[in-house]
DNA sequence: CTGAAAGCGCTAACAT
DNA sequence: ATGTTAGCGCTTTCAG
């Protein structure tokens, strides 16, 4: 292996010259430096970035913790981190909790080890607790909540406008009895699409907890999977005939919905319309597209890299919290 | 920040001790081990990865080279392999390469400097040479393809037989005219499952070359995409109007069929029936949903890492390869 | 402008 | 069984 040492002799230099070219600081003569490019290009020499990181204390690496690889969202934000990432010189290592708290935990041992010089935890589980760990051991950590809008949460998207938006286009559309298909409750971006459908339906008052007791109400919960969402739509639209359009808390569980009314032969949108959340890639794939409500991830993603560089490089700059607007994305199911 | 001489200091013996106690290696007495974990435990101390690679030359950290985080495959993929390096202890950095060549090369570069233990590439654009770029800086590499089982690639699927087994399914059910939705030319994965239509349909002497001027043959490009499926369903359907199955070359073409036939009203499987391949997450949503080649991708991933593992344990064993199989996953298309 | 030297925190001999 | 010491490859004073 070839150290600076030998390109501070080949190039007949001391080694502190060498690191000087490298890095581009102090004062070297143009012809030094030339010399020393050279026997770089030479020897194809590449620092040891262990050895930089043991004097530096930047490790030009930074941690990705995240809770399921597989989930839809993830790699999309996973990309907008490690394009911006890169684009600093940075490289992302990347771990997946699979949702378990102890794994997430695990996860600042590993990352402390490794010397990240941050970490960004995308929709943790524990995101308080977690994130709290990482400050303790002084590793920088911007969280990124698609769900979450409290607290540490430093990037997170405005659900309960976007829940609007989708609502008052179905309106729009004509649709005065529209469903909800709801997610699982007590996630916090769950009752925050809930409470605007509330509100938009006139209960304004009514408590989020009271909401089961209430079977007047066209609601039934998917929580937010395709098979409950395809049951869902099926009781909705027995016990609520009257309803013309269905809301689904999510696009899965729009999906599953859609795929009761085909197999049910009810046209959509023409008997009824559909409309999701989220707009995962599947979304514009099914017959019919769904129109659904677009989350900016892969922007989130770039958001939340570039937030952390930049705590990085101005470590006490205020800091910044963000929060993405959603937009409709108007296709063929309502 | 604390070093193990704090934690030396602190439990009253030598640096080397706490090393020892701390690696497990050497003999220690059980009395100083409980004083050294003791100390360990109070200050929460952490052994620094920089300081210990630069020695042992051991990151713990293996790359993992990806064309495309958002393609459906990779983070299956991706977890397989994060799954099992964890497993070992081992952290991963991911690199997208965007497809860009220039990107992969670069890869390289940034990989020696984090100075990673082993490097996984999935899909490479350019494997051979890339592969060849990791093994000359004394990097260990294996290669995963989904597509080629040529040269250095180690892990890969058997694309002739699964196709084989998808057409083998639709005669089953009684098709004897089955058209055929082909991806890109000279993708060697794509012309592997365009080799076994052929074959399957008598044409076992034609050359992939050919094809295209064969226009009696039931062979319409889809290019692996969405639209190009949706259209190439359409040319097909019309210029051979005698077709009752469709075989896709991937899923995703095959959903563009899917969406043809539900467009022009056409009873799936009833008038036609679809098969596609590859079984990415959205074929079981889909209506109908589709029957399909699975290939066992995040089983894939998890071998990967086994064998990266495995050749970082013992460099000089031989090296392994390995053909996984692909599954028939008869859903309600064919 | 540049060389020499002192560490960064750790492991792995080498003594004892 | 354990303390001491010599580096690992690099950056960063500090002289000159």
């Amino acid at each position: 292996m070839t150290t600076i040492k030998d390109i501070a002799q080949a190039a007949g230099v001391g080694v502190g010259t060498v690191s000087r070219v490298l890095n581009g600081t102090g004062y070297v003569s143009e012809e030094t430096r030339q010399r020393v490019w050279e026997a770089v290009e030479r020897f194809h020499y590449v620092p040891n970035g262990a050895a930089r990181t043991l004097v530096t204390k930047r490790s030009m690496a930074i941690g990705v913790v995240l809770h399921d690889l597989t989930n839809p969202f993830v790699p999309t934000l996973a990309r907008g981190i490690e394009d911006e990432a890169r684009r600093h010189g940075y490289t992302i290592m990347v771990l997946d909790t699979d949702w378990q708290p102890e794994n997430e935990l695990q996860t600042v041992t590993i990352l402390r080890q490794q010397a990240v010089d941050g970490v960004i935890l995308v929709s943790p589980a524990h995101g308080e607790l977690l994130a709290g760990k990482f400050q303790d051991v002084n590793l920088p950590v911007i969280v990124v909540d698609h769900g979450d809008a409290s607290g540490r949460s430093h990037i997170t998207v405005d659900h309960y406008h976007g829940a609007r938006k989708a609502l008052e286009w179905a309106r729009q559309q004509g649709h005065s009895a529209i469903g909800f298909l709801a997610g699982p409750r007590s996630l916090r971006f769950a009752d925050l699409r809930l409470r605007a459908y509330l509100d938009n339906i006139g209960q304004t008052d009514l408590p989020l907890e009271e909401v089961d007791q209430h079977e007047e109400l066209p609601i039934a919960r998917a929580d937010f999977l395709f098979e409950q969402g395809r049951l869902a739509a099926e009781t909705l639209l027995r016990t609520h005939p009257e309803v013309t359009c269905l809301f689904a808390a999510n696009d899965l569980s729009a999906l599953g919905a859609l795929r009761y009314l085909a197999q049910q032969g009810i046209a959509v949108p023409g008997q009824v319309a559909v409309i999701g959340f989220d707009d995962i890639f599947v979304s514009s794939l099914v017959h019919p597209t769904l129109t659904t409500i677009r989350q900016p991830t892969y922007d989130i993603g770039v958001e939340a890299a570039r937030q952390l560089l930049q705590r990085l490089r101005h470590p006490d700059q205020p800091i910044e919290q963000r929060v993405f607007d959603l937009t409709l994305v108007v296709r063929e199911s309502c």
